[in-house]
DNA sequence: ATGTCATCTTAGAGATGA
């Protein structure tokens, strides 16, 4: 079974490559963010064409998540518990319950919306307490975090920056915590698996990233294999972000053994 | 090194967010 997150900076400006990327690499769930259109707006009919059943969370301009599967969809869910902004949503799909997260920026320290983000965090924290970590459950897409030095091009930049903070890292391992592994795909060039390059100045080819989009698992889910696409990180019309993309094997039975 | 995008407002450049 194949896993896929990415932040597909607006799905409207992005559909032609999100289809040939679906087509190409014919992952069987995947989780979008920043599709940033309503329920409406989505591009259900060529996504439905290609085989994926799908739950989406938008209001409009801003935001935008969802999970598109080929192996059925259940359960959905479309908020996040006392944050009416799009940015989770959930589904069991098959025998893996998987959530697609748009973590708020945070825009900069001492700004309300970095309060915001760890307020998210926590909330974010509270809902896995209604699953249970031996059971088949992923919960991937744009943290807004680089869990660790390595995770930037060069940590010296980021003095006064957010993404790095104890807090915000603090906040994220309590989601690992709980009982989920960070599974770090194989890097798409030199060494750091970086998944998202600002568009300006040359930092995509000067390979000058971030590793902010992140695939969670329980240990139940086993990991195959995981590497960022950064094929689709190239050329004309890319999101700035990569997808990161992730071959599993989970039974069937899942949490539900004895 | 604030250099790029995408979107909305409201009719075309500016604001906002990332």
């Amino acid at each position: 079974m194949r896993l896929a997150t990415w932040n597909v900076n607006s799905v409207g400006a992005r559909l032609p490559r999100l289809l040939e990327w679906l087509e190409s690499r014919q992952p069987d769930v995947v989780a979008l963010q920043e599709t940033k259109c309503t329920d409406e707006a989505f591009p259900h009919m060529p996504v439905m064409a290609l085989g994926y059943e799908v739950v989406h969370s938008g209001d409009g301009r801003w935001n935008g998540v969802a999970v598109l599967s080929k192996v059925g969809l259940a359960q959905e869910s479309r908020t996040l518990d006392g944050h009416p902004e799009p940015r989770l949503a959930s589904a069991q799909c098959g025998p893996v319950h998987v959530t697609s997260v748009y973590v708020p920026n945070g825009r900069a320290l001492g700004d309300p919306h970095y309060d915001y983000k760890l307020a998210w965090f926590s909330s974010l924290r509270e809902r896995l307490a209604s699953f249970d970590p031996a059971q088949p459950l992923v919960v991937m897409g744009d943290f807004n975090v680089a869990l660790h030095d390595d995770d930037v091009f060069d940590i010296g930049r980021f003095a006064q920056s957010t993404h790095v903070t104890p807090q915000e890292r603090a906040a994220m391992q309590e989601l690992l915590d709980w009982g989920l592994v960070d599974v770090v795909p194989r890097p798409g060039k030199n060494d750091r698996p970086f998944t998202y390059w600002d568009y300006r100045a040359g930092m995509f080819h000067k390979d000058l990233g971030m590793r902010i989009d992140y695939v969670l698992a329980t240990p139940s889910v086993r990991v195959v294999d995981a590497f960022v696409d950064r094929e689709a990180r190239k050329g004309q019309g890319a999101s700035d972000h990569a997808p990161v993309v992730v071959d599993v094997e989970v039974d069937e039975t899942g949490g539900d053994a004895p």
